[in-house]
DNA sequence: GTACAACCTCAAGTTAAGTTGAGGTCAAGA
DNA sequence: TCTTGACCTCAACTTAACTTGAGGTTGTAC
């Protein structure tokens, strides 16, 4: 089958619309394994579509490379990723945006909050407090922009 | 008044959870404006700790600072911000909030389509088809999966 | 009036995710 | 065979958002 053939590095960016430089970089970083021709070029398999179709996605849900590779750890190389594969992955992705919509939803809702409270006497604004951020230490809780 | 007292920059930091550090960052950025002491130390207004504690929130929101100081740039400097402002500049951000919910929706809803295509047979797959995106530009960065 | 924490400036370093460029090699069509 | 576009490596550059460090000054508590 003349499917089965490998896949140029200039082949590969214009099937998944990255940069030559990007393929290359996500490949030092262990995204994509390529073997090699004689002449030392790299050659891809068509599942590294797939592959690199995903580190897109995951890109876009705010993942980082480091958290991609880990995603990806699991699906061999060699092989097309079976539908069990891609199941699993897409589940743990569905969690990733889900956790993100919720966590904006809370932010929306603690803004709306202060468009209604005028935000200006901030005593116990939810928004304005960072105490997340602030070190806990010290004596009574550290509630800031009191004013 | 003694409630007009300036600032100095340690306890700004305090205030809002920022680094020192950073506050410095954020003066060179032009997101605040602090005068200085007969020394040449900063001095930091009151209304400083809401100008930060708000340039905090809309980072978690994922704007730049460039786009923070745009929005801040209608908040005067040496003047308590009115309801008004603070309203304005909510609903901006509710904006932003709701156009970044709407989106990872999208995604959701494209990535659900697929757990149940199996995404093998990529032929139609909105989310791991590349070809939409492909082609169609000319240089500069390749915006991906955008609909 | 002195100690010393907190402040100052300016330069360089850091991380992420790539891009750009120099200098050289490979592969495929005429 | 020759030409030429696609490919190779390696180093340096880019942007955002800061941090770290060196070397020096200020302000305040004792």
């Amino acid at each position: 089958m003349p499917e089965t053939k490998a896949l140029t590095i200039g082949a590969l960016a214009a099937r998944t619309g990255l940069s030559v430089s990007a393929i290359r970089f996500y490949e030092e970083k262990g995204l994509v394994e390529p073997f090699r021709s004689s002449g030392g070029q790299r050659r891809f398999l068509r599942s590294d579509i797939r592959r690199l179709s995903f580190v897109l996605i995951a890109q876009q849900l705010g993942l980082s490379i480091g958290e991609i590779e880990r995603q990806l750890a699991s699906l061999p190389h060699g092989r097309t990723p079976t539908q069990a594969d891609w199941t699993r992955i897409s589940k743990a992705m569905r969690k990733v945006i889900n956790a993100r919509i919720a966590e904006l939803e809370r932010t929306r809702d603690r803004l709306d909050g202060c468009i209604g409270c005028g935000c200006l006497s901030l005593k116990k604004c939810q928004l304005y407090n960072p105490e997340d951020r602030v070190g806990l230490k010290g004596p009574g809780p550290r509630l800031v922009l009191e004013d």
